[in-house]
RNA sequence: UGCCCGAUAGUGUAAUUGGCAACACGUCUGUCUCUGGAUCAGAAGAGUUUAGGUUCGACCCCUAAUCGGGCAACCA
C-alpha cells in the first residue's frame, strides 16, 4: 500500500475505510495465506432493506476488490421465525442488486451435524453442561450488567451425565424448553454474554429446511463463529450491537479448532434512514397490520419494496458507497438516496410527456381538423437515445398546475394574457378561460404563433415558461400512484413512548386515474422507468395492463418552485 | 453504581497515520437552458465535545470528564 486512496469510478478519490484498512495489513501480514472471504448472512425471517443492501455491498464488494469470494449463507437457526418465501426473497435481492455468491447458498442448518459434533467435544472437554431449569431461573441467576451472576446447581455435573441428557435432547425426549446445554465459563464477567452462555436450546418446530429432523438447535453465538470457520471466511462482517457477543465468537474458536487459519469478527454501524424505520420487525409490523401492501409496497425501505418503485439497483450501490462504513451511530438523509437515484435516472431515462392534472387547452387560431408531428428528443443526456414524432393539434391537455387565473409575479407559467412555448412546438397565448359554477377553470383559450415552431430557429422573443401537453384526441388515459415518504417523523422509530405506526403519513400514497399521456406509453412492460417531462421520474407498475397502464413515481424532480412557494 | 463502543460544518465520510481540516449531499448566489430538471461557476457553513498532558507541532497519542449508542432472549 503506498498511497491510502484509490480511484472509485475513475475519477474520484476515496480513501480506505477502517475495515479496507484491516484486509491490507491482513494481506501484507499473509494472514489466513492472504485469503479474503467474506459472507452476507441473513436470517430468512423477513424481507432485506436498504441497510441489508449496505450490507450486501460492503461484503460482496470487498470480496470483488480484493479479487476475494463473498458467501450467501442463511443463518436459519431458529426454526420458529424462518421461512422459505423470505430464502427465496433474499436471493432474488441479492442478484437483483448484481452480486453473486460463491458456489451455491450455503446454511446454518447444513452444519448442525458438525455443530452437534462440536457441541459433544464440548461436553467432554468439561467446558459445557445441560441446565435443566426453566428460564425464567437462568435469566435470574445471570445476575445483572453490575451485579455478578450465581451459577447453576447443575453445572458440575459429569461428562457422562451431560452427554447422556444431550443426546437425548436430541432424541427429544424433553419438553420444549425444559432443558439447555451451556457453556462453563464462568458467572462473573462484565459481559452478560460470558456467563454460561446457552448453546442450544430444545425446540419442536418444524425446520424449513431440515424439517423434524432436530429437536434441538444451536444458538447464533455457538453457530455464527463455527459457520464461518467451515466456509473458511476470513473477515465476518457485522453491527456494531454484536460487538459485546465478539469475545464469545472467539472463545468457541478457542475451544474447538487447533489450525492457524481464523475468521475474525469486525462491526461497522448499521445504516438509519431518515422518515423511515429499518428494523425488520418494524417492517413487518407495516405488512401484517396492513398499513401497506405487503413487503414490496414501493413505500417500503425493502430492496422488494425500491425495486418496485423503480429504484435501480445501480443507485443502491452507488448509495452504499457514498454513505461510506465507519463505526459511529449514523443517521442518512433520505435526501440522499433521492439524489443517488436521480442523478442515475437522470442519465438513462427516456423522456416523455404526461399530464397528471389534465386540463383543455384550445387553440382558437390552429385550423380544425389539422394535426401535425412534432419531432422530440428522447433523452437530452443520451445522444444515442434518438428522437420521436408526437401528435400536435387545436386541442390539449395540459397540467392543471400550470395555469393561475391570477398569478404572481415569479410564476413563468400561464395565465390571462401570458405566454409560454409548449415544449417542442409553438408559444402560444392565452385569451380566456371558461369556469364551471365552482370556480374551477375548465378550458383554456389559447392563440399561437405558426412562426415560432421548435427547430425553426426562428428566434421568436424569449418566454419564460415551457410547459408540457399531450394532444387531447390522441392520449391515452394511465393511473399514476404518488408516492411519499411513509412516515411524517424524521426519526419514527426514536420515541420511547409512541408507536412508529403513529407517525405515518396520511398521503403517502395517492392515487391518481384520469391523467393523459403521450400514446407510445401503452406500449410498456413491468419496470420501464420514465422522465415525465417536468414532473419526475415513474417506473411502471406490476399492476399495469393494456387497457390501463399503471405507473409509480419514483422521485420528484427537483423543484425550484415548489421551494419558492414554500416562502 | 458495571462493561464495551463512539464523538470532525445541517447530514454523512476524509485528513498521506503527529505537519495549521477536505469531499459529497443539503443551503445560498449567479450562468446557461425550449424540462423552474440537468449542466457550469461561486459562496456561506466546523477550528475537530470539554479540560488537562506529551510534543517544535495534536482531529490524530495519554488521562479524566461530558454526551450518544449497545449489553441482563432458550432472537439474530
Amino acid at each position: 500500500m503506498s498511497n491510502n486512496t484509490e480511484d472509485v469510478a475513475g475519477t474520484e478519490k476515496r480513501s480506505l475505510h477502517f475495515i479496507e484498512s484491516i484486509i491490507e495489513e491482513d494481506i501484507r501480514n499473509g494472514k489466513n495465506d492472504a485469503r479474503v472471504h467474506t459472507r452476507f448472512p441473513p436470517e430468512p425471517n423477513g424481507y432485506l432493506h436498504i441497510g441489508h443492501a449496505k450490507s450486501i455491498c460492503l461484503n460482496f464488494g470487498l470480496a470483488e476488490k480484493y479479487n476475494g469470494k463473498c458467501n450467501l449463507r442463511f443463518d436459519d437457526t431458529n426454526p420458529e421465525k424462518e421461512e422459505t418465501e423470505y430464502v427465496d426473497s433474499i436471493m432474488e435481492d441479492v442478484k437483483w442488486l448484481g452480486f453473486q455468491w460463491d458456489k451455491e447458498p450455503y446454511y446454518a442448518s447444513d452444519y448442525f451435524d458438525r455443530l452437534y459434533d462440536w457441541a459433544v467435544k464440548l461436553i467432554r472437554d468439561g467446558k459445557a453442561y445441560v441446565d435443566d431449569q426453566p428460564q425464567e431461573v437462568i435469566s435470574q441467576q445471570r445476575g445483572t450488567p453490575t451485579r455478578p451472576g450465581i451459577e447453576s446447581p447443575f453445572r458440575n455435573r459429569t461428562a457422562e451425565e451431560n452427554l447422556d441428557l444431550f443426546e437425548r435432547m436430541k432424541a427429544g425426549e424433553f419438553e420444549n424448553g425444559s432443558r439447555v446445554l451451556r457453556a462453563k465459563i464462568g458467572m462473573t464477567s462484565p459481559n452478560m454474554h460470558m456467563r454460561d452462555p446457552v448453546l442450544y436450546r430444545i425446540l419442536n418446530a418444524e425446520h424449513h429446511r431440515t424439517g423434524n429432523k432436530w429437536k434441538i438447535y444451536p444458538m447464533y453465538d455457538y453457530a455464527h463463529g463455527q459457520s464461518d470457520y467451515l466456509e473458511g471466511i476470513t473477515h465476518s462482517l457485522c453491527t456494531l450491537e454484536f460487538e459485546v457477543h465478539r469475545p464469545l465468537y472467539d472463545w468457541c474458536l478457542d475451544q474447538l479448532i487447533e489450525t492457524s487459519y481464523r475468521p475474525r469478527q469486525i462491526e461497522f454501524a448499521r445504516l438509519n434512514l431518515s422518515y423511515t424505520v429499518m428494523s425488520k420487525r418494524k417492517l413487518l409490523e407495516l405488512v401484517k397490520g396492513n398499513y401497506v401492501n405487503g413487503w414490496d409496497d414501493p413505500r417500503m425501505p425493502t430492496i422488494a419494496g425500491l425495486r418496485r418503485r423503480g429504484y435501480t439497483a445501480a443507485a443502491i450501490r452507488t448509495f452504499a458507497d457514498r454513505i461510506g462504513v465507519a463505526k459511529r451511530d449514523n443517521v442518512i438523509d433520505v435526501g440522499l438516496l433521492e439524489f443517488t437515484v436521480r442523478e442515475d435516472l437522470n442519465k438513462i431515462t427516456p423522456r416523455v410527456m404526461a399530464v397528471i392534472d389534465p386540463i383543455l387547452m384550445v387553440i382558437t387560431n390552429y385550423p380544425e381538423n389539422q394535426t401535425e408531428e412534432i419531432e422530440l428528443v428522447n433523452n437530452p443526456e443520451d445522444a444515442e437515445s434518438g428522437t420521436r414524432m408526437l401528435l400536435f393539434s387545436k386541442e390539449l391537455f395540459i397540467e392543471r398546475d400550470d395555469f393561475m387565473i391570477d398569478p404572481p409575479k415569479k410564476y413563468f407559467r400561464l395565465g390571462p394574457g401570458r405566454e409560454v412555448r409548449l415544449k417542442g412546438a409553438y408559444v402560444v397565448k392565452c385569451e380566456s378561460y371558461d369556469q364551471d359554477a365552482d370556480g374551477n377553470v375548465t378550458t383554456i383559450y389559447c392563440t399561437y404563433d405558426a412562426e415560432t415552431k421548435s427547430g425553426t430557429g426562428s428566434n421568436q422573443a424569449k418566454v419564460k415558461g415551457t410547459l408540457h401537453w399531450v394532444e387531447a384526441n390522441s392520449a391515452i388515459d394511465a393511473e399514476v400512484r404518488l408516492y411519499d415518504r411513509l412516515f411524517v417523523d424524521e426519526d419514527p422509530a426514536g420515541h420511547a413512548d409512541k408507536d412508529p405506526i403513529e407517525f405515518l403519513n396520511p398521503d403517502s400514497l395517492k392515487v391518481v386515474t384520469n391523467c393523459k399521456v403521450e400514446p407510445l406509453l401503452a406500449n410498456t412492460k413491468s419496470g420501464d422507468k420514465f422522465q415525465f417531462q417536468r414532473i419526475g421520474y415513474f417506473c411502471v407498475d406490476n399492476d399495469s395492463t393494456f387497457s390501463m397502464p399503471v405507473f409509480n413515481r419514483i422521485v420528484s424532480l427537483k423543484d425550484n418552485w415548489a421551494k419558492e412557494i414554500q416562502k
